[in-house]
DNA sequence: TAGATACGTTGAACGAT
DNA sequence: TCGTTCAACGTAT
């Protein structure tokens, strides 16, 4: 017998909407397939929230079902559910009369995703019907993929230029998909020539900015990107084409379906684009969710640091407008290659690191869809609220959760300040994850500590028996093991984000799964270990110079076969927890004690201000089992971003020499001469962030905010990040081109500090080794 | 559109002289 | 002018 089956697609999803049309409510999800972009629509789902079985709602006339479920609060109360006609209906009936609701604030989007363990790859099948060069579903039947769908995502990169005041320029994008690529340029004003064959992308000349954009919008709807692409294009570019378009009376339409770009401002100023079908990857916020660190976050020197290149201005500030404005006029094919270029290597920045592959495995990992990423409570909502649910308990609303109190976090030794020789470096592999799991730390353990009670070394109770998240991180710790040796890299880095992020989120009152109990006991649990381990190594004769959260340095007697030894301490480290966890707690130690480093000689700093050794800074000879030697600094001004060239160059040099026994004052003198003469010049520029806005800094005005309000005062656009030098007449902005440095601001504030530090413990003044140095001036 | 705490250092601000 | 406190930033883990 012949069975008439509906073909099953399967998909990735890109984007989830809730929408209130017109009274109805509706879910809309977009995404891309082997067969093409689609848009699947619910009608049927509503949204909703739990309150106490006795509760009274004022129904405010609003029509929505009251239904009793087999669910409890936290608390122990009986809930019903109440289910909404539409998200608005929700809201008025929540905020009216005070009545504590559950779960009142998650995404109807995320609830219906995460109730089906969808994690980005689906499965549907119906009717469907062409719109707009995308397949739409009805109602569809859908579920969860029974294997990751792979899907190739489309990009387009795109970046606009613009003269220092409100003009538009020009816009070059690049497309790129398997084997195709587009490199485009429209440019506004007279036909100027087209691109050379080697800069492989088309120029098109228009008499207007408005259909310039126009062009653009044309481009995006018929290449029709999964992805688009920038650098700052959120709060810049596509920030610039919204103010245009409601000038000219129409809408930024580059969603799928030429839907309209919404572009929201969180409090601080971050700003955020949510569209329709495509998901919009921003440079810095996007690497930086994926925790990568560069010194600046200019495309340039990213570009530089992961590609090896730059672009073809070299100029910034004002005098990078300048170029753009003369290109402009005078050479608009110029002026188009720099603007495509700079397209070309957002694509190759992100292409280079994998960042896209990244983040779509991320998806797979935590099922938050790509522009929701990096928000961890989220992602442990999206796992803990289901399993949660069915343990019976239904989760409280993110604003309902106070925080009091705060939790204890790492401890750390204060070490002998001084020169050490032979001391490796022992730490614990996951130490938090791993305590979850030995101590099954967990909300749900927490709440059912009377079923068969554990106790953490605080004293805090959790299940034995009734735990969710221990056996969750068991299977991720399997999971990475197997994508490391099959050499998965990003499944490997994204599991490890994401197992990370669960000490923070259960410690953060940003997360409905809050409670002090939980970070305490972790933390908590931590020092103990850490303190056990070394009174371990102590009690065995060994010397613990320093430790901090969870990792401890021991200093063998010499540097004989200090590799193997370290390998074995480490081992025995490990069994001694074992077997103390048993003893103790009665529990299975999931604690591993991994040998991490060696340092041939380490240094520890004193305190500048105040007395001992200074935690968190020191410098060694790193050396590895060929012997091989790397100066290392943790904490020290020469890793710190807000210090100069000048104290890096001269921290390095001099800790080099310090360790090789070499003599000191020498080199000192130099560097204060050369410094004198100029010959740093180029190494005097502070580096600083603004975390708020200029006009916010109201209780103090530091050095950096002084410069930014000087370029601020001089028509510059001030920038996060804060250039400037010390002058004579104090700090000042690098946009304003400042050369009246002032060199014993240098000396004492760069060189002395990092000097003095060394000098000290050998007995020797900064002081004396610079008036030397005067001495053999005059 | 909210992962955590611990720590060191600088320079401004403030209050007492 | 001097000593102390505090705001701000960036780092380690």
């Amino acid at each position: 017998m012949e069975q008439n089956i509906a073909p099953v697609y399967k998909g990735f999803l890109l984007t989830a909407h809730a929408e209130d049309m017109g009274g109805k409510f509706i879910l809309r999800f977009f995404g891309q397939s082997e067969e093409g972009p689609f848009e699947i629509v619910l009608t049927q789902e509503k949204p909703l929230f739990f309150v106490d079985r006795d509760a009274q709602l004022n129904k405010l006339g609003i029509n929505f079902e009251r239904r009793a479920v087999g669910l409890k609060s936290f608390a122990g109360s009986a809930v019903d559910a109440c289910y909404f006609q539409s998200q608005n209906d929700l809201y008025k009936v929540k905020d009216d009369g005070g009545v504590r609701t559950y779960e009142a604030d998650v995404r109807t989007t995320e609830r219906f995703l995460m109730e089906r363990f969808i994690k980005g790859s689906v499965e549907f099948s119906g009717e469907y019907q062409m719109e707009r060069g995308l397949r739409l579903f009805k109602n569809p039947q859908m579920r969860k993929a029974s294997s990751p769908v792979k899907v190739s995502l489309s990009t387009m990169s795109f970046d606009i230029e613009t003269s220092r005041g409100n003009d538009l320029y020009s816009i070059g994008i690049h497309y790129k998909e398997s084997g195709r690529e587009v490199r485009r340029v429209h440019m506004v004003g007279e036909n100027q020539g087209a691109l050379s064959d080697e800069d492989q992308g088309e120029l098109f000349y228009y008499p207007d900015e408005r259909s310039c954009y126009l062009a653009f919008e044309r481009d995006v709807e018929e290449l029709d990107p999964d992805l688009i692409l920038g650098w700052h294009v959120v709060g810049f570019d596509l920030a610039f084409l919204d103010r245009k378009c409601q000038r000219w009376g129409i809408s930024l339409n580059l969603g799928r379906k030429r839907s309209k770009v919404f572009i929201t401002e969180r409090q601080g100023g971050t700003q955020y684009a949510r569209l329709h079908g495509r998901v919009v990857v921003d440079g810095p916020p996007a690497f930086k969710a994926a925790f990568y660190q560069f010194d600046s976050w200019k495309l340039d020197f990213v570009a530089n640091e992961i590609l090896g290149t730059g672009k073809d201005i070299e100029e910034s500030g004002l005098a990078k407008v300048e170029e753009i404005e003369r290109r402009f006029r005078e050479d608009k094919v110029s002026l188009a290659k720099y603007n495509l270029l700079d397209c070309v290597l957002v694509t190759d920045v992100m292409e280079k690191t994998g960042l896209i592959s990244l983040m779509q495995t991320r998806v797979e990992l935590s099922g938050l869809l790509m522009d929701r990423q990096g928000v961890s409570t989220a992602a442990f909502d999206f796992f803990m609220l289901p399993q949660i649910h069915r343990k019976g308990f239904v989760a409280p609303n993110v604003l309902d959760i106070s925080r009091d109190v705060h939790a204890a976090g790492g401890h750390v030794i204060t070490p002998e300040s001084g020169l050490h020789h032979h001391v490796v470096v022992l730490d614990f592999k996951s130490l938090y994850p791993s305590i979850i799991k030995t101590f099954k730390i967990d909300p749900y353990s927490r709440l059912m500590s009377e079923n068969d009670p554990l106790q953490t070394p605080a004293g805090i109770k959790f299940s034995r028996t009734h735990h969710i998240l221990p056996e969750f991180i068991d299977s991720l710790m399997k999971r990475r093991q197997l994508a490391k040796d099959e050499g998965d890299p990003y499944l490997s880095q994204a599991i490890k984000i994401l197992m990370n992020s669960f000490y923070g989120v259960m410690g953060s009152a940003g997360s409905r799964f809050y409670h002090a109990d939980l970070p305490t006991a972790i933390t908590g649990t931590g020092q103990w270990i850490l303190r056990e381990t070394i009174e371990y190594f102590q009690n065995d004769g060994y010397e613990v110079v320093y430790g901090d959260t969870d990792s401890v340095f021991v200093k063998l007697p010499s540097g004989e076969r200090v590799f193997d030894k370290a390998e074995k301490l480490a081992i025995r480290a490990t069994e001694h927890l074992e077997k103390t966890l048993k003893k103790h707690f009665n529990v299975e130690s999931e604690l591993e004690v991994e040998f991490e480093k060696y340092f041939r000689k380490i240094f520890f700093p004193i305190l500048r201000t105040g007395e001992g050794g200074a935690k968190k800074k020191y410098a060694g000879i790193l050396t590895n089992k060929h012997g091989e030697s790397q100066l290392h600094f943790s904490g020290m001004e020469f890793v710190r971003s807000d210090w100069t060239k000048l104290s890096k160059k001269f921290q390095y040099s001099l800790y080099e020499k310090f360790f090789d026994e070499v003599d000191l004052e020498e080199s000192i003198r130099m560097v204060v001469a050369e410094l004198k003469k100029g010959e740093h010049d180029q190494d005097l520029i502070y580096k600083k962030r603004l975390s708020k806005k200029l006009s916010e800094y109201t209780k103090s005005l530091p050095p950096h905010v002084r410069a930014a309000k000087m370029a601020e005062e001089a028509g510059f656009k001030v920038d996060r990040d804060v250039f400037y030098v010390y002058t004579r007449m104090g700090p000042m902005p690098i946009e304003m081109n400042p050369c009246d440095y002032d060199y014993q601001h240098y000396i004492d504030k760069q060189i002395r500090p990092i000097a003095e530090v060394l000098l000290e413990p050998l007995g020797l003044s900064f002081d004396n080794i610079i008036t030397g140095d005067q001495l053999t001036l005059f």
